[in-house]
DNA sequence: TTGCGTCTACTACCGAGGTAGTACTATAAG
DNA sequence: CTTATAGTACTACCTCGGTAGTAGACGCAA
């Protein structure tokens, strides 16, 4: 189940565009991921070919092309993969991943003080629903 | 180069195991991951040389049995992968994952605690060497 | 010395991601 | 009506992770 929502590396990139586009033909997907990666249109057209037979895309045909649409939830694959990752290396832990990025990644200011509003607005929502006392 | 560090299910599970031990036999990392895994020793092995070859781990050999050593450091592949699932899933942006781990998955108080002491920690540090002026 | 048990090496497969050429089809243009 | 064109379907490969059986080598015990 949560399997459904392992994404290789081409894949997610042509999700990605689905996301962003709301719905793409092979053509706009091929043209979009041209530049960095120099693919056959055929290979595009394969890939989400095996997509749609994994249940990740559906197509509905619109003359003589067909027009792609995202099946599975942008979040949901996020959730997926972050949770791969925090169980995988960091024992289930997400504080574990905040301390590897804070210590083994140099964290700009910006990004920091971001960090920091989020953790913030969060443990403030946090404390006036759940209560800790 | 971070390609190197791309490791599978099964490979970062035995990574795990020679990281914790520093090193190990086989059969030891088989007797390790038999539980939860019940692969057999074999597969194991075959695993072990596969991963010799790509040069994620080395072997001295003790008797008629090898003892394998990591030849990765955890904190590089654990870097590695990270900033691939952050360029991939968030631009790039470490923020973006905080941003995820707050309000898509739900975070209990004490982990929370935690990540606002680590950010708060790494945002003192950083205000005093830098300076934001 | 013979044979058993333990290790590693080799070989073989499967599935999935990725890549792309070729074949087929239907539409639009002449 | 014929043909060029655009688009999808099929097929074929390659690589890699994963899984394991079988064969070969070596040491130990009887």
């Amino acid at each position: 189940m949560t399997k459904r929502n392992r994404l290789g590396d081409l894949q997610h990139a042509i999700m990605r565009q689905l996301w962003d586009r709301g719905e793409a033909t092979v053509n706009e997907v091929h043209q979009a991921l041209h530049p960095e990666r120099g693919l056959a249109l055929t290979t595009i057209a394969t890939m989400l070919r095996k997509m749609g037979d994994r249940g990740l895309v559906t197509h509905r045909t619109e003359g003589r092309q067909y027009v792609y649409r995202a099946c599975v939830n942008e979040t949901e694959v996020n959730r997926s993969m972050v949770g791969e990752l925090i169980d995988r290396l960091f024992d289930g832990q997400p504080s574990e991943l905040v301390n590897h990025l804070v210590r083994e990644r140099d964290i700009d200011a910006q990004e920091l003080k971001r960090m920091r509003a989020l953790i913030e607005d969060a443990a403030g929502t946090q404390a006036g629903e759940g209560g800790d006392a």
